[in-house]
DNA sequence: CGGGAATAGTTAGCAAGGCTAAGGAGTTAC
DNA sequence: GTAACTCCTTAGCCTTGCTAACTATTCCCG
């Protein structure tokens, strides 16, 4: 059933191609991951982001994720009932909220890291290497998509 | 703020930057649709599928977009309610039911998939002639990706 | 031919995760 | 000092996925 294969010459059927591609996948990633894992996938996301950049606001995690502040308000709520955030006063404009990475947080990140891409690392291992590389490629390019204005 | 460009060497780095990728890519593809447009990106799969295949099912439909027959049943009602789809009985067997587009639908579908892809299409049209080929030869992985078992 | 298993679809109800609107607390600017 | 702005939160809604359970139909086998 080769959906996508067809109309992918013109830029237009390309949009049209990549956006029907970009929705299957992520309904996949969502309903693959490891059902022991207690954290969602945005969640988890939003652990990533913590781990990479250190502490960070809400609207900062906001803006990161492409979200809304009462969406990220309401993850963060999530991580830190669950101890994998917490919530700190900022130090000089008390307006702000720094969201920190706890120790068990940390730890549930790094060790479910390796579990958390096991089916797609599992699809990505099945294909070859040079389509590998064309993923490796093309993933900076869309999330520079996801970015633009 | 580069956070894929890091460590998309191995092949674990790779599948989470390109779940982060995905995922983003989708906020941002459902949040930028075209506000006039009474069809949801789900909806508006469908009655693409039906426009390339032809009548099908509702159990078709859902294996084609990965979800579960009760979603595909709910979409189907929403369609089938704003006459873009009509249910009509399966000729040989009184379990199916078979889905066909309406002449409405049909053309809603061609007035829409220029406007569609707008947003997707003007972020493509900023990439360079290289960038685009590399997505034009990732979106049938993804796709392949999103389906693989 | 009759009855149980299998298949297609639906209904009901739940959860995740987006959103907007509105409000409180703190900061800034005039 | 007060008005406007910023950051975050609360409250409530909507979409869209899911599972469980049900109906209707068909298939198969004894």
């Amino acid at each position: 059933m080769p959906t996508v294969e067809r109309t992918c010459r013109t830029d237009a059927g390309l949009a049209s191609e990549l956006r029907v591609a970009v929705m299957r996948l992520r309904r996949r990633l969502v309903a693959e991951r490891d059902p022991g894992n207690p954290l969602s996938i945005g969640a988890t996301a939003v652990l990533g982001v913590l781990f990479r950049n250190g502490d960070t606001g809400v609207g900062e995690l906001a803006a990161s994720e492409r979200v809304q502040p009462p969406s990220m308000t309401r993850t963060v709520n999530a991580l830190a009932a669950g101890g994998y955030v917490e919530r700190r006063p900022h130090p000089e404009d008390g307006r702000q909220v720094v969201v920190r990475l706890t120790e068990q947080g940390r730890a549930t990140l790094l060790a479910d890291r390796a579990r958390r891409d096991a089916w797609l690392a599992r699809g990505l291992a099945e294909l070859s290497p040079e389509e590998r590389d064309v993923l490796r490629r093309a993933a900076p390019i869309l999330d520079r998509l996801a970015h633009h204005d």
